[in-house]
DNA sequence: CCCTAATATACTCAGATTGAGTATATGATA
DNA sequence: TATCATATACTCAATCTGAGTATATTAGGG
């Protein structure tokens, strides 16, 4: 599933980069890798956290970090997958890069240009063991940090009662500042990301979701960093636990992206266990996507697909008729273009 | 199209990085943006492409690339738009950020931890205008770097005569180190890769083209590079014309990333005038997806999408009855989920 | 002015896919 | 042994999809 990272050593060349552009434009700038590590305990998804002290603004949980040494490691991935060991016991096995976040803070003092940080987010996929073998850090589900992504027992209510009035009320007050790469209205913007008035729920826009909760001032996150929208609140909802930094936006990501990939990618396998019933496997789909599968069909898909394998087993104790076992069968890789569960929201 | 960028202003909090990472292992490192701008002239995919002075191997041609100075620019991707506008006098439309690349080269002389550049890529998409109006650069056919990639007349001829000998040649032989992340033997990788003994060719799969080719030293850049598998064929065979440090691998991942795109997200309408025939739009879309379009089920999917409106117009002259003229519908935005051109191969 | 070539556009149809339902199999448990 | 709970198998209609045929409208040659 990685790609091979050989190429990349390349990048060689680039060093004359420097040779090229004219030295003093470049300035030195420190790179952070952020992992979102993702698993499913108990048909609960989960992130590796890690607790800090408190922020200014009281948040203590963060995603795991650790700098880049290009002194130590050849490539990002492997520095990755060294601190994360060293950090927290935890053996990676998926890791794909993110997206490389780099804003400058919103301090317009123009005497900031001190050590900036670039931190490149990077999603990783683990089984989930036990959290007694993690040397640091807890699993703590997702949904905690999202409630508003949780639909697995229907539409969450805080969506009615907390999100969706804010959110108009923010709607229809008028833009700070008219920008020509928006060209959509905030009502819009908030219908889309929302599913408000008959709108459907897109489960991937998780980023698109929060990012306008922050824009609107609404998560503790955007009062943190001083927005004039959060001033504007009375008092602010609580809407899921805050996170350091801006690591709830690269967990965000992480979300939106594991959503999306599972659909055209077997990653899904990657967080189950080498043996496991088709039920337990839409147990784990559901607890990434959310909504209820078609069990009937879902048998039907991933059957029909060849992503799985009967091992011949059956599991006992299911509370019913046994069921079998299946295993992942890694040749579709070789045989389909794009292999993956490609799950619609549907009924129980 | 553009994710809002204003929550990345919360990254000033990340400067507290270095408070906590022990400030000694932080290596600085320099940042520089690579852009592959993409249009389509003519029929032609098409990308922005900056010839300099030659690399040791005497490759000429390169995208354009700039520092990102955080003293000047708040966000990557406003950096990236100014110094493309001042280079190449090209105002980028659309652009996303593609990923970023950081290894170091294969020099393992340990006293190699000097200024390291870590290139972030960027795809941007624009109409394609006249030549004429570039400061710098001029647009070059992508194909022309990536000839096995052009299946508008058929599966290119290219793969038969040079390509496909030489890699079952590579893939008979015995990889150098047996990596445990590497577990598809490398006569698996090409058989997929390049569509071969029936498997099906994949016009999203350019980067693992690419990447197959470098590791087999069948791409200029290989040997440039001193692989050791370039120096195992007597003469190497001449495939697409090679790029200054690793931008060829950055182009193939910008292919790979629009073709995949389109699909999903009405991004083929960056490409085109705001007036067009379906036509027109269909040859757009075959451009840059390589295979020829059913016709008759193009337009019955872009029509009954929704991607398009009429706008009451004609286009005369077309050789035969005149062709309607229509526009994007930007409210597609509004009202589906992932609106776009879900094409499949198919025939005229 | 009519015929033909070339292109645009409209309609048709069979097979595959999909959403959703009903029916049956089989072990656990009272 | 009856009943429950779960797993698994089968069915069916609606929709989608690939691919074909048919018609409309212009340009251009005679």
């Amino acid at each position: 599933m990685n790609s091979p990272t050989e190429l990349r050593r390349s990048a060689v060349s680039a060093n004359r980069i420097v040779a090229l552009a004219s030295r003093s434009e470049l300035a030195s700038v420190e790179i952070g890798l952020n992992a979102a590590i993702v698993a499913v305990a108990n048909n609960e998804p989960v992130a590796l956290i890690i607790r800090g002290e408190s922020d200014v603004a009281g948040a203590t949980d963060g995603l795991p970090f650790g700098p880049f040494s290009p002194r130590e490691h050849r490539t990002f991935e492997i520095g990755l997958r060294d601190w994360v060991r060293a950090q927290t016991g935890v053996e990676l096995g998926y890791a794909e890069q993110l997206y490389t976040f780099g804003d400058r803070g919103r301090s317009t003092d123009p005497g900031d240009v001190g050590p900036r940080v670039v931190s490149i987010g990077y999603l990783a996929l683990t089984e989930a063991k036990s959290s007694f073998e993690l040397a640091r850090g807890s699993w703590n589900s997702w949904y905690h940090y999202f409630p508003w992504e949780d639909w697995r027992k229907g539409r969450p209510a805080i969506l009615e009662t907390v999100i969706e009035p804010r959110l108009r009320d923010w709607a229809s007050r008028p833009a700070t500042h008219v920008s020509s790469t928006q060209p959509v209205s905030r009502q819009e913007r908030v219908r889309i990301c929302f599913g408000f008035d008959g709108a459907s729920w897109d489960e991937e826009k998780v980023l698109e979701r929060f990012e306008l909760l922050y824009e609107a001032g609404l998560v503790e996150e955007a009062a943190r960093d001083g927005r004039d929208s959060a001033k504007t609140w009375q008092e602010r909802p609580q809407l899921g636990t805050p996170m350091r930094f801006d690591h709830r936006r690269i967990l965000a990501t992480a979300i939106g992206r594991v959503r999306a990939k599972i659909k055209y990618r077997p990653v899904i396998f990657e967080l189950m266990p080498s043996e496991f019933t088709l039920y337990e496997l839409q147990r784990t789909v559901e607890a990434i996507l959310g909504p209820h599968l078609h069990k009937q069909n879902f048998r039907r898909l991933v059957e029909g697909a060849g992503l799985v394998e009967p091992t011949g087993e059956v599991r006992m104790r299911t509370g019913g008729r046994p069921a079998k076992l299946f295993r992942f069968r890694r040749e579709v890789l070789l045989e389909r273009p794009a292999p993956g569960v490609r799950v619609k929201p549907g009924k129980s």
